[in-house]
DNA sequence: AGCTTCCGCGCAACCGATTGCACAAGTCAC
DNA sequence: GTGACTTGTGCAATCGGTTGCGCGGAAGCT
């Protein structure tokens, strides 16, 4: 069953088929009403017979409108950006909008190579999701108006007012980390250690947001063990560092490391909720089939992806201006942060049961 | 620090400001031997100052190469399938290809719409790497000379002889699931229940597959349990049914499975793995993090990404007739399947030291 | 019958870049 | 001083649709 397509069928192809000009067989297939019912059909007939499909290309070449929209994230293989992108997909698809999809890998040369893809492709929109660049160097490449920035480590960026840009979607993470501390706070945990990667800004956000929820309930300062990003498939050094002087709880940046580090601490004598309550961030799936579950903050990783085509789709219509807006979180508590009480009391009867080492206070 | 960026900047513009025709222009910007070295510099620099990016819609249309590859597969919040699209994307990129990722969430009208985006914006190749649309239906809307299948449910293409596509590339299943169930019975496992949805193909090729390991060992047949693909956020009617009439071990479609039996086990009287043992398929992070940690199959998902852009160049590049290529995969030993032996040992410790109920061999 | 309207359709320009071919200098040889 | 070549550039066609404008003919009106 060889089909010889050498080559492609064009509209000139449908409308000498159809025994009408260019013009008219364009007209037709999009329902023009201009154009008679009978050479409408016609028109179809000879398209539907013909396999014909317009070339993108040479249409927004003419109408300047490509119906593409270009995302460019960090990392596919990361379960929150794949969420992000999962939503932005797919509300993009249901507008009938195809997408470029292109990671940076944390690599600014690759991030500036994809910004440049989409610009070449006259892409419609842009979101730039996540990236390491300096937004102040994505908007010199890119059209301001075509670009909306999600979770923007920028200062600048991050007040809202006179962005240079469509506008900035962020998720709230400084009130997921205060709910979070507030909840450990409540259940009764004091010393709180908070490990992430020293070096990313969205890291000192959620660091900063949880000193400030400790001073607020008139709380101790909060320890911080900085994690290197390499190294977050072995939480062990962490493990370790924590087993030395143990806190009441530790704050991760996010489930990944959390996961890890439970992990981790399954070969040490420090046994979670029984001696340390451990708290994540994202709600990525695996956090709630863990063991114990993870008491982490969900966020909307999927409405965010689908946010940003709305906020991208209103902005281009309506010519609207910046807009900015923040996304709520939602703390989920799961059993990795029991109240203190029934975690000492668990504890005792594990000592009883193992009846071997015990721990101070 | 408002842009004025009214227009945008064309070929037209830069050869103005750099006093030549468009023609010196453009061969002067792609590096044309022909072109003097005074205006090629002098034509850079314009292009420079304006801020000129080529059009691509202009560019492809004149060429008939567009520099783009689409992908199509089921969900992009999929582990295993934001993987597949990780790699792809990386390998895309770094061959100078953008990418159009689309999902089909299982959805048939929804895939041949993402079918036909990559037609009209005429995608230099397609990957399908999932969709539950028949192969030949997808042919029909595709030029079969672009696409190249991963995983392709369907008999006629696995012969693999004359695929009316580029080319097919599979993830080694069957010898997966074979190892998998070696495994099991080397350490002593005998009475094994699979687990998976019924309706999908992929899922009666494991379980095949499973079949037909066990009998070459001279074991009894495989019990099969089937799920429900929108129950599985709930794997606790599979763990009901497995109470009534535990086997050794439970050979899972996939780990997402495994993970949710493995949590939903956990409020059974049934202990994993000192009364079931568990066994997943795809290597997802989560499963090497779950407690106990997963016996799983891993498979190269970002290396399948990555191999199917390769397929495409080399097949582009030489026009060589349809590949059909097997990724291997490997077993992966966690501790949800540890020795018969051992595993009884443990269960009877525990049986002593909770000093409750015990139960049969 | 003559004139206005309306309907259906085609001509040709256009979008922005690429490229075959030809033309204008400049160099060298005879 | 004229012809053969080399070098550097420009003209114009081309890719595949879209669209402003105008034209021919049928219908409606006086």
């Amino acid at each position: 069953m060889r089909r010889p397509p050498e080559r492609r069928v064009v509209l000139a192809d449908v409308a000498r088929l159809a025994g009408t000009s260019e013009a008219t067989a364009s007209r037709a297939l999009k329902h023009d009403p201009r154009i008679g019912e009978t050479t409408r059909a016609a028109v179809h007939a000879a398209a539907a017979k013909l396999g014909y499909v317009p070339n993108a290309a040479a249409r927004s070449l003419r109408a300047k409108r490509t119906h593409i929209l270009g995302l460019l994230l960090d990392d596919l293989a990361d379960p929150v950006h794949a969420k992000v992108a999962a939503g932005f997909e797919e509300a993009a698809a249901s507008q009938g909008y195809a997408v470029f999809i292109m990671t940076g890998l944390h690599d600014p040369a690759r991030e500036q190579r994809a910004l440049t893809a989409f610009v070449e492709h006259r892409a419609d929109g842009i979101v730039v999701a996540s990236c390491v660049s300096d937004p102040a160097d994505v908007l010199s490449r890119v059209p301001a108006d075509h670009v909306i920035f999600v979770q923007p480590d920028y200062p600048a960026l991050a007040g809202g007012a006179d962005v240079p840009a469509r506008g900035v979607l962020r998720t709230d993470d400084a009130a997921g980390v205060a709910a979070t501390v507030r909840h450990l706070v409540e259940r009764g945990y004091r010393r709180i250690t908070y490990v992430g990667p020293g070096s990313w800004s969205s890291n000192a956000w959620r660091l900063t947001a949880a000193t400030a929820a400790m001073k607020e309930l008139g709380q101790g300062p909060i320890n911080f063990i900085d994690v290197a990003v390499d190294a977050w498939r072995d939480a062990s050094a962490v493990a370790l560092t924590l087993t030395a002087d143990p806190p009441d709880a530790v704050l991760c940046y996010d489930d990944k490391l959390a996961l890890g580090l439970l992990d981790a601490l399954r070969s040490t004598n420090l046994v979670v909720p029984d001696d340390l309550a451990v708290v994540g961030f994202d709600g990525i799936p695996a956090a709630r089939q863990s063991w114990p579950r993870l008491t982490t903050v969900d966020v909307p990783s999927v409405d965010v992806g689908r946010r940003a085509v709305e906020m991208l789709m209103a902005s281009v219509r309506e010519g609207r201006n910046p807009i900015s807006e923040v996304m709520p979180v939602r703390l989920v508590v799961g059993d990795s942060t029991p109240p203190r009480a029934a975690r000492a009391a668990r504890r005792s009867t594990r000592e009883t049961v193992a009846a071997s080492k015990g721990s101070g206070s």
